[in-house]
DNA sequence: ACAATATAGTTTGTAGTACAAACTACATTG
DNA sequence: CAATGTAGTTTGTACTACAAACTATATTGT
């Protein structure tokens, strides 16, 4: 087995998943994010994005505070450490399997 | 929307499943596979890697033949053009992706 | 006053999925 | 000829993602 193939076999699933990527993706680079923010910048439905975070919150991933923005509910969402850390080892892991591919992209050149 | 969330959100599922792009990933670096190879070094159990060619193969993105080695039964893949085109797409969607991540790195650095 | 619409989410139902375990079919060996 | 090995496929289960339906409160129109 390639490191490659390797990095693969042991990525993060629940990290992996496209919607949950764009929602960790956006929660990495900013300090915290509110749901409505989130659910048009990953152009989710409400309902996905509810428990897309409900499943991040569960793993200790992000922290979700409800709190009201005058008289409305106001979902704030933040990485936790765990969360960040688990990001960073599944990027680790995609710039590996990134690389792979280049070098397959060099021996289709002979 | 960022250019990466709109890479993420277009991947192709089918390739995204990471026992799947570890076969594409083989696949793609050499002209044919058998299914005990494929099997070894993907580290998948037979039943799962016959379940995910025969997706590949609906897809059309390998070609699956089937032979004979000797008296025992020898199963041979390729990627097909299809498959090929289409792990490509994936490959570069990655790559903005992943470079998205390198951004993030660097807004750390602040 | 109160019906209609808007805001901000959560819950539920369905259809699809991955995986391991069980199975098929044939070959070889003791 | 029973047991084991080779090369796969099928099946059952447990999980998953998603959209549609729902909850709850707020605002607007008449």
């Amino acid at each position: 087995m390639t490191p490659a193939l390797q990095e693969l076999a042991t990525l993060d699933r629940l990290i992996h998943e496209p919607a949950r990527l764009m929602i960790m993706t956006v929660l990495y680079a900013v300090p915290e994010a509110d749901f409505i923010y989130l659910q048009r910048e990953c152009g989710l439905t409400q309902g996905n994005l509810s428990s897309h975070l409900a499943k991040l919150e569960e793993a200790g991933y992000v922290m979700i505070t409800k709190t009201f923005k005058g008289k409305y509910p106001l979902t704030i969402c933040s990485l936790l450490k765990k969360g960040r850390d688990a990001f960073e080892e599944y990027a680790r892991k995609m710039r590996v399997v990134n690389n792979s591919f280049g070098v397959q992209e060099v021996r289709s050149e002979k």
